[in-house]
Parts: structure tokens; sequence; C-alpha cells
DNA sequence: CGGGGGTTTGACGAACGTCAATCGGGGTGG
DNA sequence: CCACCCCGATTGACGTTCGTCAAACCCCCG
């Protein structure tokens, strides 16, 4: 039990869903609706809990509403990978049906709660919301460029570039959900998964984060981040940001520019 | 030119496409003759032409027939790291219209002969070749779980079961693709693409294939790569084919194993 | 006051990268 | 046919990055 009452019927908890969705795609007002109505089929999480097992066929989509969670992949001598981050706004568990077995498992970081997104899929995939089937594309797109991104980072950046382009795409993430702004986010992770994302060790996370406070380029203080200087953290990380938010209704392919 | 005379019209050549697809899931005769009707639109390419530039917009699915290529991205200062390779019976350029931004490019590795595949991709999408569909679904799925297994390697895994694992991933494909047999396949990568492929310096890629050598695991020549001991080369690497292939038709979720 | 998870630090070693030289084979022009 | 050349493979020497082990520390909580 957390000490603080929430309110269960308001919309609030679903701003995070609905404005990253908007960030992806105009969004009707029925649309908007809808997402707002969504407030079924809620769960909660603790930290450490498995929503999807790898291999696991039966499951559905959902949104996180709070807290973190993450796709990963287990060695059997223990050794992680974790491929991904979800944060408040993101959707996992998206795939066509008959759902075929998953190819990581989810595992909560953080208590979490998650809403049930079969409504938005399904308005999505019958036609009658062209704009939650766009968001739910860019969506999935984003992400694959993400794990793109992620791979550079395992197979060709240093542990400082490292640490600082993750930092950088989080800081965006999790403005784009509205839970930063253009410096400073909620960062509740342990070294230890951050460590497991990264391809390093603890130690090494520890020091990199030790070296980057050091140079005045970033502050971590109880699970708050801070970009001290974003600008010179993406120069070093060579971070550049996915643009293609907001992809226009109909995208015509015969323009270029000059 | 090739000293060689290749036939241009026999069905030969997308025997790799065919037997990919029919790996996948069953096909009709009349999905078979599809695929093997596929000749038009065929485009040749020399080793490192770029088919796909990361951000292009208007391109179509193709099929490799012959040679290989794969999906990468260069960072500015030179480094590259290879996400995939694609072999022949492989499909690219994947993705709904109208087509975004790629993600990552696509570039030939050797020459390479590729076909488009816009003709299947509508039959699957009309729901005329559910076999197709199937197909073309499992394809995007088993390369999803390709792209979590490479970046287990790459995160998580010393250089030794990295160039393991990786091997035995390869002798799989191909193998699938009709290229090879439970030990023996062609390799046509330079040390320096593999290095690309495995977050490695070329050196160390070397000195890891001698290793591999040495100890009577494997053999290179002239382009073929042999697995002596492919079960130890598994144990050494944590390698687990992933095994949905041949999903059945008709998925019942109410089953479970006692 | 004690305990436990997470963080920090130091000492040390192994894995991996860099630099540079050499080797080797296939293609090519004389 | 042969000399040359170029790209890729190979090897050695050396330096750096990163991992491991272990201890201390810190803070929140019971």
């Amino acid at each position: 039990m957390t000490g603080r009452f929430k309110p269960r019927l308001a919309p609030r908890p679903l701003d995070s869903v609905l404005r990253r969705l908007r960030s992806l795609s105009g969004l009707s007002e029925a649309e908007q609706d809808l997402v707002r109505n969504l407030s079924e089929r809620r769960e909660r999480h603790a930290a450490g809990d498995e929503l999807i097992a790898e291999g696991q066929t039966g499951r559905r989509a959902r949104f996180v509403v709070s807290g973190w969670a993450c796709n990963q992949r287990v060695l059997p001598d223990g050794r992680r990978q974790i491929f991904s981050f979800l944060v408040p706004g993101d959707v996992f568990g998206l795939c066509e049906r008959p759902a075929p077995p998953a190819l990581s498992s989810v595992v909560a970081l953080t208590a979490l709660e998650t809403v049930e997104a079969e409504p938005v899929v399904e308005a999505a995939q019958s036609g009658e919301a062209p704009g939650l089937a766009r968001a739910l594309a860019v969506a999935r797109l984003l992400d694959q460029g993400l794990l793109f991104d992620h791979m550079v980072r395992l197979g060709r950046q240093t542990a400082y570039e490292r640490v600082a382009h993750f930092l950088l795409e989080l800081q965006r993430r999790l403005e784009q959900a509205g839970l930063g702004d253009s410096q400073r986010f909620p960062l509740p992770l342990t070294q230890e998964i951050l460590a497991d994302a990264l391809g390093l060790s603890i130690v090494h996370v520890n020091r990199t984060l030790q070296q980057l406070r050091r140079e005045r380029l970033i502050e971590l203080r109880s699970g708050v981040a801070i970009l001290l200087q974003p600008e010179l953290l993406a120069g070093i990380a060579d971070y550049r940001p996915t643009s293609l938010g907001r992809v226009p209704p109909a995208a015509r392919t015969d323009r270029r520019p000059a």
C-alpha cells in the first residue's frame, strides 16, 4: 500500500497514454475518448513481476499507465540482457492473432500499473479509428528504431558513450510522456538494471556515472536524473533523435526537398 | 562477368525463396506457383551497393534470390553496426504503405540478385493466399527473434561465445534455404564484416576464429564454413534455435502441457 | 541498534582494441 | 607465363577498457 490515496475514476492516470498517442498522430475526439475510457482491466504489479514470459502465447496488448518495465532475456547462467524499457504511455504485447510465442519476457522494474489496450487495437484494426491505427503503427516503428539504437550502443559505443546516449534517449521519451522536462526526468532504475541494459558490469556503470558527474554533465539524485548539458552529451554520444513523429496523414512520395 | 553461363528462365533461381517460405508455412500449389513466377523485376547489384538508404521512404519489399546483404547503420566517425544478414530466401523492405522512413540501410555484401516481392505481399494481404500471409508473418517474427539473439550476443556474450553462436545461427538459416547441410555452409564474409556485426575488432575476430580452429570446432576455407562439432559449439554458446517454425494453422490457446 | 539492498571505491586481472608489419592468394597488365 | 599489386588474413607487441573480487559505505526501514 502506498500512503497516499489515489482517486480511481479520474481520467488523470491515463494522461501519459493519451499524451503519447497524440504525440504520434492526430486523434479525433472520439478516439481520445476511447483511450480515456480504457480504465477497465487495470492491473497492478510489484517490481520483479513477470508480465509476459518468453514463449508465452495467449497474451494481449496492454498500455503502461505508471511505473517502468522492460523487455529482457535471461541466459541459463544468470546473465541477462534488457532489450528495451517500457515507460508510461508505452504499449507492449502488441502482435497479430493468434499471438505467437513471445520472443522476450516483460518484467516490471518498479511498481507498475497497466491497462488492457485491446479496445484501442480493435478500433484501429477495424478501420474506425485511423488516428489510433497510425499512432500504433508509428509506435511500433519507433520501438524498432529504439532497438537499432540500442544495438549500436551495445556493439559500437564505449561505456561512456552508451550511458550518455541512453540518458538522452530516456529524456526524450519521458518528456513525450509528460514525465519530465528538457533536462530533468525520473530514473527509478538501479545500476544493476542499467548494467544489464547497456551490456556492462554494475561497477563499470557506477564508474561511468561518476565520471559524467565529475564532468558536470549530469546529476543523479534519489531517482531523478538531470542532464546539465544535453547538447554536450549529444555530441559525445552522437545522439540524433529519430524524428519521424507526426507522420502527415497522407504521405506523398513524389515530393522531395530541393 | 562470371565465367559460367546461367540459364535465366528456369525456376531454379527462386528455389531458396520457395524453400524458405515453405519451411515457414504450408503453401498451396497456387501459392507456390505465384512464388515461382516472381521472376519479373529481377535486379542485380554489386558488393557494396546500397539497396535501401536509411530514411528512404519509397521502397518495396524484395526477396534475396542469391548473394548476401545486410541491415546496418554507420556512425559519422565511420564505425558501423550490422544488425542482421540477408541470405537467399529472405525478404526485406517489408512494411505497411505508405512506407515510413527506413530505420537502417540495406547493403549488398556480395554480388546480389533480388526480385520484387510485392505480388506475394499483396496476395497475402488480400486474404487470397493465407499460407503466404502466414509465411510472411512468421518470417517477420523470426527476424525479430534474430535481432534479440544478436542483442544478447552483443551485450552479454564473450567474443568466443559470440562467434560460435553466430556461426550456429547461420548454419541453421542456410540449411533452411537449401544452401548448406547440417555442418557445412557458404560464408562469403570478410572478417571486417564479421567484426562489424559482432561488435568486435577485425583482429579480435581473427584470433577468435583461430582459437575455434585450433580446438577443432570449426574449419574455414575459401568461403566455406564447416562446424566440426556443432553440439559442442551449441554448448559453448548456449545456442537454442527458435523453434516456432511451422506454426499450426489454427492455434488453440486453451491447451497447455501438463 | 541491527540489517539489507543499493552504491561506491580500490586492487587486480582478463578481454579486447590499436598499431604495425608480414603473409598469401587471386587478378591483371606486360 | 610472370611480375606486380591489392585486399584480406595473420601475427606480435603493447595499451586501454572493462570485469571481478572484496570491502566499505550509505540510507532507509524495521
